[in-house]
RNA sequence: GGCGACGUACCCAAGUGGUUAAGGGGAGGGACUGCAAAUCCUUUAUGCAUCGGUUCGAAUCCGAUCGUCGCCUCCA
């Protein structure tokens, strides 16, 4: 039997079209992950549970999914065009702030946040991806895909480090229309001019500095690598020359996935990846969500406030990932709501003996059937998550009109599963005991809008007061004592 | 300058040419209750930013206009 067509926008192409796999049946795709300088925020989850989607949609249509999302352990520079060597690096700037203050240097500093990060993946009931790789654990390979690229004519040595030459790749600027020349002057526009470079466009692939907290010996001295060298070079590993998928923040598209095209089209001959999904940054409360401006959201800033993850991953694919999303309380709650109700139709369906772990996962003539397959068609065109929630929340409104009998209630928890299984939710079935949430949750509510803490968080940070009225509870400054590891020695650290 | 998104009821939001414009929240009415909460039932857009066009037929396609917003810079 074919497979359904699983239709996603690719940025590439512009257009909404099919998810063509390599091998047929098995997809492979690969997510950018994180910076871990500090706690994941929601409007990265919104990007990490798209991926998430992507798996489960593609699971529920029978495809074996093999997917890598990387940790960016190393700093890098805040400002990655840049080329000159000044620029802040951003694990090091949070080991200077106040919460860096516990951590001994920014390897333990990284390894803290990692585990934070991996903690609320599962409280978000992300499903584990297949390879979690880390910057810092391939330096060889970033070192070697370096050196090719030298030898091919595609980049060069400077004494600032080694750069990729835009120029050698005829195709750079084919995912972000950044074609020409002038064009592309403006998208740089703010780069610092380094004299060193033949095009102010090339990017670094190495940066040479013997100062540097985190650094690594190669051929062209001590140093670090450029940050878009990472993810193309461990995609290519685990997922071969060509990948299937390839997705992240809308922000990435250019430079960064624009930067890992010509890294691997360049070193390879071969087309790197043929389908792109990039999410659309989340506004909260009307705004525009951003550091500099102190209105965002760490996952646990939302759970200390005594809402469920499982309520967070719900407003967050309330909306579809490509549509702008105003993430507000009053979706939260909303969300919160509904979660709640999914829990009363499980103590319901627990009345006849059954648990998620024994509900069935084959139940013929089922009332339920046509809701579940609506919600499986809306995932599998774009990922409509709109129409895909609301196709949840009929079949539970169904199951809390029913007084259960023993083939209702098993009926009930097949749905339950399975939507548990497209949306994830309904029950969480990744969250262990090490993934427990550090505090326990504030009373509730209504008395702690998310809305006044935005302004409060505002005004102190305007007046400079600390500490902050959000995330501080919940932040512990020490870490957890099987958190943090003495500084392990890495492969090539001076 | 480049790339892109959006404008549907009080609010969020689905809708990718064809019978009565999903779903949720809120609000009104009702049932239940000693009262309330919760729950259940029910009502709530002759209308889809504006104007023009294509069509037997458009919220859906095309054009123009107005408006809002995002990314390209730290950031997913």
């Amino acid at each position: 039997m074919p497979s359904p067509e699983f239709r996603l926008y690719d940025s590439l192409s512009r257009t909404v079209k099919p998810i063509t796999t390599t091998e047929p049946g098995h997809l492979r795709l690969y997510s950018c992950g994180p910076t871990v300088y500090s706690y994941a925020h929601i409007g990265n989850f919104r990007t990490f549970i798209t991926t998430d989607l992507v798996i489960r949609t593609a699971q529920a249509i029978g495809w074996r999914v093999t997917s890598v999302g990387n940790i960016t352990d190393v700093g890098h520079l805040t400002e990655d065009n840049v080329a000159d060597a000044s620029g802040d690096d951003k694990m090091a700037k949070a080991l200077q702030s106040k919460e860096g203050e516990s951590f001994a240097n920014v390897w333990d500093l990284a390894r803290y946040y990692a585990n934070a990060f991996e903690s609320d993946w599962a409280n978000l009931n992300l499903l584990p991806l297949s390879v979690r790789p880390r910057a810092t654990e391939h330096m060889r390979e970033q070192i070697v895909a370096v050196q090719a690229l030298i030898e091919q004519g595609h980049a060069y040595e400077t004494p600032t480090g080694v750069y990729f030459s835009v120029e050698s790749f005829a195709d750079y600027g084919k995912l972000s229309g950044n074609r020409d020349r002038e064009e592309l002057q403006v998208a740089v526009r703010d780069i610092v001019q380094d004299d060193n470079k033949k095009n102010p466009a090339d990017f670094a692939l190495w940066k040479k500095d013997d100062k540097h907290l985190m650094q690594w010996f190669s051929p062209w001295g001590w140093g670090f690598p450029g940050w878009h060298i990472e993810c193309s070079v461990m995609a290519q590993k685990y997922l071969g020359d060509t990948i299937d998928l390839h997705g992240g923040g809308e922000d990435l598209r250019f430079p960064h996935h624009e930067c890992e095209i010509a890294q691997a089209e360049a070193k390879t001959g071969k087309p790197f990846c043929d389908h792109w999904f990039h999410v659309t940054f989340l506004q909260v409360e009307g705004e525009k969500m951003s550091k500099s401006k102190g209105n965002f959201f760490t996952a646990r800033d939302i759970f200390a406030q005594g809402f469920s993850p499982l309520a967070l991953r719900m407003a967050l694919i309330s909306v579809p990932y490509n549509k702008p999303h105003n993430f507000t309380i009053q979706t939260l709650k909303d969300s919160q709501a509904h979660t709640e109700r999914f829990q009363e139709s499980l103590s319901r369906i627990a009345a006849h003996g059954l648990e998620p772990d024994t509900f069935p996962t084959d139940s013929p003539n089922n009332p339920y059937q046509t809701i579940y397959e609506e919600a499986l068609a809306a995932m599998l065109n774009d990922l409509n998550t709109s129409v895909a929630v609301a196709k949840a929340l009929e079949g539970n409104k169904q199951i809390l009109r029913d007084p259960l009998t023993a083939e209702s209630a098993a009926h009930a928890a097949w749905f339950l599963r399975k939507m548990n299984e497209l949306l994830g939710i309904v029950y969480n079935t990744q969250a262990t005991a090490d993934t427990h949430l550090e505090e326990e949750a504030e009373p509730i509510i209504a008395g702690h809008p998310i809305s006044e803490l935005i302004i409060q968080r505002a005004e102190a940070k305007n007046q400079r007061t600390s500490p902050l009225p959000i995330g501080s509870a919940n932040r512990s400054p020490v870490p957890d004592s099987n958190s943090v590891t003495p500084p392990k020695e890495p492969l090539g650290a001076k």
